[in-house]
RNA sequence: GGCCUUGUGGUCAAGCGGUUAAGACGGAGCCCUCUCAAGGCUCAAUCCCGGGUUCGAUUCCCGGCAAGGUCACCA
């Protein structure tokens, strides 16, 4: 048969690149010994959740701790899969938490080894497989689904493996006239690898992150062209990461049944393998079991008011279970200055802990600033807040002086009291006279609240410091039938109505709306004599 | 079902033939204390099962079992 005019019948274009001038048009990089060159290779879905952030990070780490490249490619060959403004919602979701890319798709500066969307390399795809088939590598095949879906049925029942291979491959060695035949009576036919491998032989093979694995030979002869002449993915991933010159491959382990596919396709193209590491996913328990979670969007994160900074290192520390020690070692030190490795990457999925995260959030968060912190909240507040939000935080002076308390600034050890900036604002509403609706809950008779609430109201000197404060509460309780010391209500507990912490309870109830809070004497100041006094009456009346 | 991967406390995990089997989160308790938070201290809790190999297996081998992944003209 003659395959050159076979090839040219098939890919009759006649404006495709030659082999060797891809090769000089996307030449290795020139780069400093060990840099690995990684990529995000997205589908345009524009959904991107946290197990993405997971991989895009441990492909960001392991490209910048080397001085290498970390670029973006769209994988955009199935038509279906596309979602307007997608590739600009993942580059805007990912910098907001941080991670940047080095070129890549929408992205400044060199695009020496673009494009970076696939559907604009079609010519490259293409020339590669006219090549293939001109070689009796590849193959057109005219098989309709219903065919495909017969053949599928007939293994199942068999027990068989399924797929096209062996005998099952129907189009491999149809004659000449055959193929010419269906040619002209127009049917549609995609363009097959012709396998070379067999499914008996073992090989061993090194991944990055899992170590030693088994890998058998690919014998499938799976479909590089489809109908619309656009590559599979198995056929495009081995193209772009050959010519874009990705020296590792951090992808999910779902790809690891078809890496036997990518071996083979190098191979057949004369391209040398790059280095591949299967990440696991990261799960979450769904009734009972464990499971990929689909549903964590970044974006839920960033409306729930999450600190990018605290996700990440969270993130980190499911990377690289070492980093939680070096960075309790090196306190300050930015999390990029850390020796990120990628085989100490685990092995089995892990479940996401949203305790942990939460854990870490409040420990970041705990070291802003009031200033920082304002500066946080006011960013979720512009987005995600009410108007009320909004209003309260232009007053900057009086949020600061909340959060110096809230946050226990200047104290040796800071209180962790916000954990995402959803909860913080939330946490500082009854600052606010209309945000502030207490649904008071005393824990005793009207009379003796009354009596506390009066007698501390009537001594109540906005000039006290803490101490002087708390000596006169001690007195307006004392006076309400309280226990002014500790002691004197130890020894006999029946005396007394309740101890100071009962009588302050009462206060701080009528403060604040909550039986907790941080200091009260630091939050009447905050609130001033005036509207201080006013809830103590407020909540006297409520009686 | 075939194939691949994984299997250490509730969770994330160190460990790589001999350890009292780290640490962190979470839980319980105590201390501190005007409450809460923070902090300090203490406690409970783990090597999937069965065979080997070995003086000795959490660690090596072989079988189970369980979980996850994958078997498309989707990526």
């Amino acid at each position: 048969m003659d395959l050159k005019k076979l090839a040219s019948r098939l890919i009759p274009d006649d404006d495709l690149p030659s082999l060797e001038e891809c090769e000089k048009a996307y030449p290795p990089r020139v780069l400093k010994e060990g840099a690995e060159v990684t990529r995000l290779a997205p589908s345009p879905t524009g959904f991107i959740h946290l197990g993405n952030l997971y991989s895009a990070l441990a492909d960001e780490r392991a490209a910048h701790t080397t001085g290498g490249i970390f670029y973006l490619r769209i994988e955009d060959t199935d038509e279906k899969r596309k979602v307007d403004g997608a590739v600009e919602s993942v580059i805007r979701s990912l910098r907001y938490f941080g991670i940047n890319f080095d070129e890549g798709a929408e992205i400044d500066g060199e695009n020496a080894y673009g494009p970076y969307y696939q559907r604009r390399r079609a010519k490259i795809y293409r020339a590669f497989a006219k090549d293939l088939i001109e070689r009796g590598l590849a193959y057109p095949c005219f098989s309709t689904e219903e065919e495909l879906d017969e053949i599928r049925r007939v293994q199942t029942e068999k027990k068989e493996i399924t797929g096209y291979y062996g005998k099952y491959a129907v189009w491999r060695d149809r004659s000449e006239e055959e193929i010419y035949a269906a040619l002209e009576a127009g049917k549609p036919f995609v363009v097959r690898l012709r396998s070379q491998g067999d499914v008996n032989v073992k090989h061993t093979f090194r991944d990055a992150i899992k170590g030693s694995i088994t890998v058998t030979e690919n014998d499938q002869d799976v479909v590089i062209l489809k109908s619309d002449g656009i590559p599979t993915y198995h056929f495009a991933h081995a193209i772009d990461d050959h010519f874009m010159r990705t020296t590792l491959v951090i992808r999910g382990e779902e790809w690891l049944s078809s890496l036997p596919i990518h071996i083979e396709l190098f191979k057949v193209l004369g391209f040398a393998l790059p280095r591949y590491g299967h990440t696991c996913s990261l799960m979450k328990v769904d009734g009972g079991t464990k499971r990929k979670d689909p549903e964590l969007s970044l974006d839920f994160y960033r409306a729930a008011g999450y600190y990018p900074a605290a996700v990440i290192k969270y993130l980190m520390t499911i990377l690289n279970s070492n980093f939680e020690e070096w960075a309790a070692k090196n306190q300050g030190e930015d999390y990029t200055a850390f020796p990120f490795s990628v085989s100490k990457m685990g092995k089995s999925g892990a479940l996401f802990d949203l305790d942990k995260l939460n854990d870490v959030s409040r420990d970041e968060l705990s070291k802003l600033s009031p200033e920082g912190m304002y500066g946080f909240l006011n960013g979720w507040v512009a987005e995600f807040g009410t108007d009320a939000d909004r209003a309260h935080f232009k007053d900057r002076d009086y949020i600061i002086k909340i959060l110096a308390l809230i946050m226990g600034a200047g104290q040796k050890k800071r209180r962790k009291d916000i954990e995402r900036a959803e909860q913080g604002v939330r946490l500082i509403d009854y600052f606010f006279d209309d945000a502030f609706s207490p649904e008071y809950s005393f824990r005793f008779d009207g009379k003796t609240v009354n009596d506390m609430l009066k007698n501390f109201a009537d001594s109540y000197d906005e000039n006290d410091d803490n101490s002087a404060w708390f000596a006169k509460l001690k007195a307006a309780a004392a006076a309400a039938g309280f226990a002014a010391e500790n002691a004197e209500y130890k020894a006999d507990p029946s005396a007394f109505k309740g101890n100071v912490s009962d009588a302050a309870e009462i206060v701080r109830m009528a403060v604040t709306g909550s039986p907790n809070s941080p200091d009260l004497c630091t939050i009447m100041g905050i609130l001033g004599r005036e509207r201080s006094l006013a809830r103590l009456s407020a909540a006297m009346r409520a009686e």
